[in-house]
Parts: structure tokens; C-alpha cells; sequence
DNA sequence: GCCGCCGTACTCGGATAGCACTTGTCCGAGTTACTATGG
DNA sequence: CCATAGTAACTCGGACAAGTGCTATCCGAGTACGGCGGC
């Protein structure tokens, strides 16, 4: 899985804090992170309707909807891509009595089984939104958004 | 992930209808798949204790244990590694009031909700074994382990 | 006729290239804020 | 003093290289079988 999931699950939460536009070179600064190639991921996070962007002084990137409707598969979706992890070539369609007509990738067993699988990481990651990120992290450490406000100041 | 998953997942499906050491390459002509790449696939799961493999003339590959106790995940981990995929880089110690002492990969919330969502997935296919996908097959097309075991004669 | 030995052919196993994708970087298009000028 | 047009600087956005891991292949080490010679 991309490095970039972990850069933008952070710099989502670290938006959600600060509530304004915040150009990318800073947000990249926070953690140490080369600024383009963030600039890049974030990028990718706008065509998926998560974040906004605008340009020039006094722009930069913010959260397009509620912290509590961005859920975390969204955001990994975002990054990844929507193909699932396993992709059934459906060999079975090159086997001695494969039948070119049969959707294998649909009733393959192997790949019903795979699919099950996603389905439950997928159920698990589309359970947790931004928000509730934000929520655990207070709870446990409750100054963080205060703190990181003002450091972005 | 490796497209090699699913050759490996099917092949021992066949080899646990076959019940005798069958050559890589027949295995691979089942499916008209790469032999070579193919045999290197299956090195790995005999490295993982899944398979065996006798040389010579009459060798091949074979099951090294009952189809029913070997999990799906055993052989995804064979081809994929142990390694989650979503490593956790820990960029919370690169933040401004970040501590090296402290171990970001075991307490930040993030890494710990996607650790979780990858513990279901690991879950829900280590429920699953070799046996039950045959089981699941045979089900469906209950001539089908003879119509293999005849192919391969 | 039976046993032991040798050669041969066949298989796995690891070492070796080729290719795609992730990672990382750069410069241009567009936009905003500032400034100077005129009313 | 205020409005306005021009200018300049700053930001995102997409196009452009480099590194890493998957894909694919080949040849060598080891082994079992078959043939041959000797007892």
C-alpha cells in the first residue's frame, strides 16, 4: 500500500483541527515530508471530492464536507484506486473445460472468498470516519487541537 | 497484490484432488500458465511448510499437510510476506512536538484503526481452508475432483 | 538368474534480466493581494 | 480620501525522471530410473 495513505489520514485530521485553507508546503512541513510529492497526493483527495483547493496567497487545501462524513475508506479509496487488492484473472476460463461464456471472476470460490475478505477490511475502514479520529485522539491527548491551531497559525 | 495468489490458491486446490506429487510444469499447462514463474510461486509455499517437493524424474509438488488445516492466509502470507500492508512509517515522531522515545506505530490511532481493519481481513481468511473451498466446489460439481485427477492421469 | 554399479534424463532451486508502478521533482496556468495612480 | 487598473508574487496542477519490487526466464545441483556388466 502507498506510503501517501498515512501522509493524508494525518494531514486530514491535522485539517480538520485547523478549519481554514492551509497551502500544502506547511502541511508537508508538519511531518518532514517532501512538499511536492504531498502536494501530489493531496491532489488526488480533491478529484475525489474530499478536500477543496484554491490558488494563490492565502490558498491551499481544506476539508470539502463535515469530518464526520469522510470516512476512512474514502480516504484510502482515494489513494489507492477503487480495484480491489486481489483481481481474479479467472483462470479458470484457460482451464481443459473452461468455457468462454462463464463470468469465472463471479463464481469462482477462490475469488468469492478473496472478495469476502475485502469486504470486511473495506466494512471496517467505511465504519470510522475523520471525525472519530479526531474524537480518540482528543480524548486521549485533549490540548492537540489547540496546540496544532497555533502552530499552523 | 501478486497475481500469483490466485495460481497458487487454485493449484493447491488441484493438488489436494490429486493426493500425488504432480511436476510444476503439468500444473502450470492446466491453467497455461508461465511454468517457470509458476514453480518459483510454488518454492515459496514449500519454503512456507505448505508443500513439498521431491527432484527426479517422477518429482514434483504436493501437499504437505491435510487440505483442511491449511488456511487461506497461510498461503497468501507464503507468496505476500508477513508484512501488513499498511505499514505504519510513524511520521507523528517527525511532528514538531514528536518524541523519539515513544513508539508512534503502537499508539497513534490511525495506525491502530487500519491494524484493525487488516486483523479482519486476516480473519475472515483464516477461517477459510483449502478443504472448505474444495468442499465448496465439489458442492457445485461434484464430478470434478475425478475429472481433474483423469487430466492429470 | 540376481545383484550392484553407472550413465542418463528429468525435476526442483536459486541466480539472472525485463518491465510496471510507486516515489520524487519540476515548471507553467491561474488567482489573489498589493500598490500606485487618477479622480 | 476613495476607487480602480496594473503588477507582482504566490499557489495549485499536471507533465517529467528515478528507484523499487513484481514478472518472467534460464541454467546448474540433486535424484530416481533404466540399462549393463559381473558374480
Amino acid at each position: 500500500m502507498s506510503e501517501g495513505v498515512e501522509w493524508v489520514l494525518h494531514t486530514c485530521v491535522n485539517l480538520s483541527w485547523i478549519g481554514r485553507p492551509v497551502r500544502s508546503a506547511r502541511l508537508a512541513a508538519f511531518y518532514d515530508l517532501p512538499p511536492a510529492y504531498l502536494n501530489k497526493q493531496l491532489q488526488a483527495l480533491v478529484r475525489a471530492g474530499i478536500l477543496t483547493s484554491v490558488s494563490g496567497p492565502k490558498g491551499g487545501f481544506a476539508l470539502a464536507r463535515e469530518p464526520a462524513s469522510i470516512t476512512l475508506l474514502e480516504v484510502v479509496t482515494a489513494i489507492e484506486g477503487a480495484d480491489p487488492a486481489f483481481r481474479c484473472a479467472g483462470i479458470l476460463g484457460d482451464s481443459p473445460w473452461g468455457d468462454t461464456s462463464t463470468d469465472y471472476v463471479a463464481t469462482c470460490v477462490i475469488s468469492t472468498a478473496m472478495r469476502k475478505a475485502e469486504l470486511a477490511w473495506r466494512e471496517e475502514l467505511a465504519g470510522q470516519t475523520v471525525a472519530d479520529v479526531c474524537a480518540s485522539v482528543e480524548r486521549r491527548a485533549p490540548g492537540e487541537p489547540e496546540r496544532t491551531r497555533r502552530w499552523f497559525g
